[in-house]
RNA sequence: GGGCGAUUAGCUCAGUUGGCUAGAGCACCAGCUCGACAAGCUGGGGGUCGCUGGUUCAAGUCCAGCAUCGCCCA
């Protein structure tokens, strides 16, 4: 019976077994069929380094929401989940956890057990988020799950690799990387953090070698880091120092003429300096350049070795000595300075990949970096050598993932050319949507622009703020910098080439040992130091025409597996090596829209046991389910991610991987910080799910969608000690940042559970009661319904069956469906649930349910209100499916248990689970203007009637005499609804009439062309003030208004209809006002 | 240094092309267990829209400057 359901939602107690059974009627399994509207949101992927957060939920519950949507609206839905191998990330925690638990290095237990150890890790994490997003109820495919390290996801990478290097795309280069020490590899920019230090300024002096009467004894450099003076290769000064002091001059006085009167001193002082340097400094800074034109050298101190001193203008005369050290091999600005120079100077590296000094650091080799920094300046020192010393902060890089210094470092590493390349580039290489363009980077530009279109008429849109998010792709673009996508690392893709240096003599020698082996799958070429690439053939070409070109190397590709297996070893023994590293994990994102689906070829794609086939031809997956159709995440991925996914679509396939970018919010926590497990404010979503039940969590998440603007969620912490929560922002810490003081015990616990002798607290926030409210109002409304639809039947019912509150709620269900679909297409979750909401809670609780509870109690008007009541809780359970589809489906099935058959004018289909069931669509018919202003008309006459009760006191339950004075059609529909009201209002009599004879003492309220009087409230006093207040609140508004109306600016400028809607307004107010005054009289 | 964005009630946020008395939820105050729901219902109080100017008949909304904060890039 529907009255044993309990009053309380406990959302524990349905969750698991709802999931269940969307599960065995695999309704979440994506498989292709006739259908022709499709919907395929590839999931971002989530690395398997750590368990979700907060930050993660509001991602998957956006793209819930969007999926289920598209599937209720009949289209073939495919959500694609899976992890992330994300290489250095979940190495980093693998090998910090190896040293925290058993003090051993990745060196001390090897590649392969440290590999094995990192699958471990991730078995266990996918395991987790896996369930964590279950709980969530994400509505994926997980026959199709995939793994970026699986088999399928790594034959795509293979392929993709090859092509990109066949296609000359794929290059080796000397350049300046970030360089991690600890984990010892390339690590890319956005893994870079930069930060501001306190730090020294050193000023060195570096000897003239034999100065000329007149001349200098010594130049003097500075720098930040003194230690890598034992790198220098020469000593810039400028080759016009006048003219640039000129145009330093310039600019400042420039700046001076535009700079707010503020900022004017500090730059005059400036302006002041550069001009007395002019004067000072000048004639030195000439001599230098003149003794740099005449090939003179300077002695580089401690290492002892001759440098020249060159001209270059990165030498700036305004600053410092104005003479500049280059470190080519260990700074970026130096490492530019060096391609213009390099005839003259040399390119010097001091660094061993662990951050000691090599061998080229002369004295100093095997010394750590910092170590080396003090010993260098205090040998300096030691020699009068520095001239002097300045506390000076800077900023540096951190990597993100080690928390060690960045060092530039120049190393061999592997490039994805991204810049236009001549001839161009094929895309979609053999597939019908082939076409050419200019490079990888300018393809996924112009797919953001709006006149390409793909070859399938597709472009690349943000939403729901389409120009700024553009801009943030297409300028990163724009740059077009060649992709590094080599690391240093054990954990990811083994990089598929072998390699060998050859000069002329072993160059034929090892050509004709490939010969056997450089076939289709197997791409051979050779490489000269810059990039050039060039075949074997060509390459010994290049050396008969000039024998003293420096070596080559030459570099060969495998396929896949099957030729590697067949090929590897020829290589070996021709005397090629396989690289060491393995791919950026951004690579084998990059391909995920068409890895997971069996690129290059879905029919013998090597899936897991007991995953879902990938089939062939054209009802592949990969035909049916490519190109997709939205990627849903944060604005930080898009040029991490989207715009590298774009790049490689177009380039493996011809088209792009997804139409719609859905950008979302950030979640931060109390403090405004980005929430994450590291940082000790990552709220775990099964704990709130645990707490407050998966639909609350997903309501408010949904709910807090508003735009573009990131969301604060304050964190509280349960303390281990009370059981209560603590708000982080405002609690004290403990010993350490990731620490809080229990407020009330004064007692310490720990939020990372990382401290073995603290007691570890759950961290929620409070701000999802709100989402457990709606859930159990929800609940408790489908309760009542459910108590009174016991057997409820279905007839067709005309427009003559229904009365005037059923026409009013199917109006207002009308407005509500078109507007929840409207502002899902638009993308605004939040603008849409309130929708849902404000016609769930706002009209069906407050007035429908309201309204109908006599009806309900009376045997012969109870069909027809019950057959709406099903029919618009079935709609509203629908509508709000896609924000809290645990307790929809819940109560769906209740519903459909009860009153199987539901509709108005012909039975809806309603079988089945709600997640299959069809998205609700708006009957314009049933959209009914008029009365939906008389109903309004209803609205404000209960309300000022219990308005006034509350005004004076009176008991709820005291059945009150009302007279209300209204006009036309309004009084005609409120006489009509004279029951209803004196329903709601709680009335024992109810007079409506143009003037009705009201009782001498009543109280009044005026409420536009209402006037309701009550009687019995005895308390004139406090009438009078509150009319008082209301007049004059309505004199002050008749005022403006009539202000407004008497400027003959506002009449002759502003539109007409604004015009006679103030016009409107006054007659409306005065009207009231009147109405005031004269019950104010009658007092 | 360059770019993007934010600042609205005690808190978290809406506010569309400039146009009716700037809204919601939470919190607060008063009353209420009335036949779904106290995780509720009814009623109420609370805002110089960061600051200063400007454009306009009209500015939370557009423009300029200032202040504070955040993000991205160098």
């Amino acid at each position: 019976m529907s009255s044993d359901i309990p009053t309380q939602y406990a959302p524990s107690a349905i969750e698991g077994e709802i999931y269940q059974r969307w599960m065995e009627n695999g309704v979440f399994a994506a498989l292709p069929d006739d259908r022709a509207g499709r919907y395929v949101v590839m999931m971002p992927l989530p690395n398997v380094t750590g368990a979700l957060h907060m930050g993660h939920a509001m991602d998957n519950v956006m793209q819930d929401m969007l999926v289920r949507w598209h599937r209720m609206r009949g289209d073939n839905t495919l959500w694609q989940p899976g992890t992330d191998h994300a290489g250095i990330a979940t190495q980093a925690v693998v090998e910090k956890r190896l040293f925290e638990l058993e003090g051993k290095t990745r060196h001390d237990i090897g590649r392969e057990a440290l590999v094995r150890r990192i699958w471990e890790w991730k078995d266990q994490y996918q395991t987790r988020i896996a369930l964590q997003q279950q709980s969530m109820g994400c509505s994926c495919d997980w026959g199709r799950q995939r793994f970026t390290m699986d088999a399928v996801c790594t034959r795509a990478v293979r392929e993709a690799f090859f092509r990109l290097f066949r296609d000359g795309l794929v290059c080796r280069g000397n350049r300046l990387v970030n360089w991690d020490c600890m984990l010892q590899t390339a690590v890319s920019d956005d893994e870079v953090v930069r930060e501001t230090r306190q730090g020294g300024f050193w000023h060195l002096r570096y000897p003239v070698i034999d100065p000329e009467e007149g001349e200098p004894a010594y130049v003097v450099v500075a720098t930040t880091r003194p230690e890598t003076m034992l790198g220098d290769t020469a000593v810039a000064v400028h080759p016009a120092p006048g003219a640039a002091l000129e145009q330093a001059a310039c600019k400042l006085a420039e700046r001076i003429a535009q700079a707010p009167a503020k900022e004017r001193p500090a730059l005059e002082q400036e302006l002041d300096q550069v001009k007395e340097r002019a004067a000072s400094l000048l004639p030195r800074l000439e001599q230098l350049g003149r003794m740099a034109r005449a090939g003179r050298r300077v002695l580089l101190p401690l290492v002892e070795r001759e440098i020249p001193l060159i001209l270059d203008e990165w030498a700036r005369p305004e600053l410092g000595s104005g003479c500049v050290k280059i470190t080519p091999a260990h700074d970026p600005n130096d490492y530019e300075v060096w391609t213009r120079h390099r005839e003259r100077i040399a390119i010097i590296n001091i660094l061993n990949p662990d951050g000691t000094l090599n061998e080229n650091a002369g004295a100093y080799q095997g010394v750590d970096r910092f170590q080396a920094r003090k010993r260098v300046v205090a040998d300096l020192e030691r020699r009068g050598l520095l001239e002097a010393f300045e506390e000076r902060e800077y900023e540096l890089g951190v990597s993100d993932r080690s928390k060690t210094v960045i060092e530039p470092f120049l190393s061999r590493q592997w490039f994805i050319r991204m810049g236009d390349v001549p001839g161009g580039v094929v895309f979609g290489r053999g597939t019908e949507n082939e076409f050419r363009g200019l490079g990888l980077a300018q393809a996924a530009i112009d797919a953001a622009s709006g006149s390409w279109r793909s070859p399938t008429g597709r472009m690349l849109e943000f939403h729901p703020d389409p120009e700024r998010y553009r801009a943030t792709y297409v300028d990163w673009l724009a740059e077009k910098r060649d992709w590094c996508i080599s690391r240093q690392l054990w954990w990811g893709h083994r990089i598929p080439i072998w390699s060998a240096a050859a000069g002329e003599d072993t160059l034929a020698r090892v050509a004709a040992a490939l010969a056997e082996a450089c076939t289709e799958e197997a791409c051979c070429r050779a490489a000269d130091a810059e990039g050039g690439q060039m075949t074997l053939d060509e390459a010994r070409a290049a050396f008969a025409a000039n024998p003293a070109r420096g070596p080559l190397e030459i570099q060969v590709c495998l396929q896949d597996v099957a030729a590697e297996e067949r090929h590897a070893a020829a290589l070996e023994a021709a005397g090629l090596t396989r690289d060491e590293g393995v791919l950026d994990t951004w690579f084998s994102s990059a391909l995920w829209p068409f890895s997971t689906l069996g690129w290059p070829d879905p029919e013998t794609a090597p899936i897991g046991a007991g995953q879902r086939p990938l089939g062939g031809g054209a009802r592949s997956s990969l035909r049916f389910y490519y190109p997709g159709s939205c990627l849903v995440t944060g604005r930080d991925i898009i040029t991490l991610w989207v715009a590298r996914m774009a790049i490689l679509g177009l380039y493996c396939l011809g088209d792009l991987p997804f139409t719609e970018t859905f950008i979302h919010a950030n979640i931060l926590d109390g403090k405004g910080e980005r929430m994450s497990k590291s940082k000790g404010n990552g709220i775990d979503p099964v704990d709130i799910i645990k707490r407050y039940g998966a639909d609350a969590m997903r309501y408010v998440l949904c709910d807090m969608q508003t735009g573009t603007q990131d969301i604060r969620l304050p964190v509280q912490a349960i303390s281990p000690f009370t059981g209560k929560p603590v708000e982080l922002a405002k609690a004290r810490h403990g010993r350490t940042v990731f620490t809080y003081l229990c407020p009330e015990t004064g007692r310490e616990f720990d939020v990372l559970g990382t401290l073995p002798d603290l007691p570890q607290a759950e961290l929620i926030s409070d701000r999802f009661e709100v989402g457990r409210n709606f859930c159990n109002k929800l609940w408790n409304a489908a309760r009542f319904a459910l108590m009174n639809l016991e057997g409820q039947g279905f007839r067709p019912l005309g427009r003559a069956d229904l009365l005037p509150e059923d026409r009013w709620i199917l109006s207002r269900l009308a407005r509500a469906t078109a507007a929840v679909t409207r502002q899902l297409e638009k993308y605004c979750p939040s603008a849409a649930l309130a929708e849902a909401r404000e016609f769930f809670w706002n009209e069906l609780c407050d007035w429908y349910l309201e309204i109908i509870k006599p009806r309900m109690r009376d045997a012969g008007a109870r069909e027809v209100a019950g057959q709406v009541l099903a029919f618009v809780v079935d709609q509203a359970l629908r509508l709000l499916h896609p924000f809290v589809p645990f307790i929809s489906e819940a109560l769906w099935e209740r519903l459909a248990r009860l009153a199987p058959q539901r509709g108005v004018e012909a039975p809806l289909p309603c079988g089945g689970l709600l997640a299959a069931a069809a998205w609700p669509v708006a009957r314009a018919s049933d959209h009914d203007r008029e009365l939906e202003q008389d109903f309004a008309q209803l609205q404000d006459t209960v309300r000022a009637i219990r308005n006034l009760r509350a005004r004076h006191g009176v008991s709820p339950q005291r059945e009150l005499e009302a007279w209300v004075k209204a006009g036309g059609r309004t009084r005609a529909f409120l006489d009509d609804l004279r029951p209803q009201v004196m329903h709601l209002a709680r009335l024992c009599r109810l007079e409506v009439a143009e003037e009705p004879e009201k009782p001498a003492l009543a109280a009044t309220s005026v409420s536009g062309a209402i006037e309701v009087h009550v009687a019995g409230l005895v308390d004139p006093e406090q009438e009078k003030q509150r009319l008082e207040k209301q007049r004059a609140s309505l004199e002050k508004q008749v005022r403006g208004i009539e202000a407004k109306l008497a400027n003959e600016n506002f009449r002759a400028r502003a539109p007409a209809n604004i015009v006679e809607t103030e016009r409107r307004r006054l007659q409306e107010l005065s009207a009231e006002l009147q109405k005031v005054v004269e019950s104010l009289g009658g007092i």
